[in-house]
This record gives C-alpha cells, sequence and structure tokens, in this order.
DNA sequence: CATGAATAATAATTCAAG
DNA sequence: CTTGAATTATTATTCATG
C-alpha cells in the first residue's frame, strides 16, 4: 500500500504530463503507474492538493495546480 | 433580455462579494440581481469567464476568477 | 485515518428552438 | 449565436470496513 503521498506526488506528476479531463481518466492513469484507486480517492486527493478543473476555451475543462497553469499549458 | 455580457459582469461581481459554492446557488444570486437564467446558462457562463472552482481545504470549494486567488487567499 | 462501493449532488452537454 | 429543459456525465459524499 503505498502511501498516499507517494500516489498525491504521482498525481501531480500525471497531470504535469498530461492533458486530465476527468477524474477517472486521472485514476486510470494512475492504475498504469502503479496506484490502483477509485474515483472517491481521486477525488479526495484533488480536493487535498486543491487541483482546480480549468474550463478550457474550447470546451475541455483539464485538471492543473493554481500555480503553475499560467506558465504552462500543455 | 439583458445582453450575456452584462450577465457576466454579474457573475463576476457575486462572486467577488460572495462566497459560491454551486452553480445552482449562483443561478439564485443572479435571479436576484434581476438575471434570471438556468444552470445550463450558468455552466456555460463560467466555462467563458473560465471561472474555477477552488476546493477549500475544509472542504466547501468556491468558484472563482483565477487571476484573483493567487493575490487574495485567505 | 484511508479507502471503496454505492449514492447523492453538481455540472456539462444534447437537443430543440428562438 | 444564445438559451432552457431534459439528459448524461462527472464529482462529492455517505456509509461501511480495515
Amino acid at each position: 500500500m503505498s502511501s498516499k503521498s507517494a500516489r498525491q506526488a504521482a498525481v501531480l506528476d500525471v497531470i504535469r504530463t498530461r492533458r486530465v479531463t476527468s477524474q477517472d481518466q486521472l485514476r486510470q492513469l494512475l492504475g498504469k503507474a502503479g496506484f490502483a484507486v477509485t474515483q472517491a480517492t481521486v477525488s479526495r486527493d484533488i480536493r487535498e492538493l486543491r487541483l482546480v478543473k480549468v474550463p478550457g476555451a474550447e470546451g475541455v475543462g483539464h485538471y492543473t495546480l493554481p500555480e503553475e497553469w499560467e506558465s504552462t499549458t500543455p
């Protein structure tokens, strides 16, 4: 049971490298990274990390960390 | 039919002065401000204004404009 | 306390229509 | 192009369980 903090670090890594548009997508990517969790947990991680879903101009929103989305928009 | 931009200005005003935690709450406040719209429209306005819902530490999230929460984070 | 399963709540989108 | 009503999708929370 890899600690929560390890998983949350993975969450940050994932959203930095991919355009994640839903918690379920994030859940799947976490699975590939070795963290099998449910959407409920992803939701809690997002809250604890204070990630936000920014509505894209075109329509697709994606999760990001407030601090970063100004500079990096992958 | 007060223009969309007038309504969206009201949206910004509302979220600046109240802690809005859901689109439905925002819809109600807009109603009081003289803009009767449905949740669908509120959702679209939020997207167009690129407002985000920031997860509060305690659990309650609220809508805000990215630009502003950097400076004002209580 | 951390989590999952199920559920409730909220938000996005579709489908007309003006 | 803008909107509302209804629907779908997504997210938050509740209710156990370890």
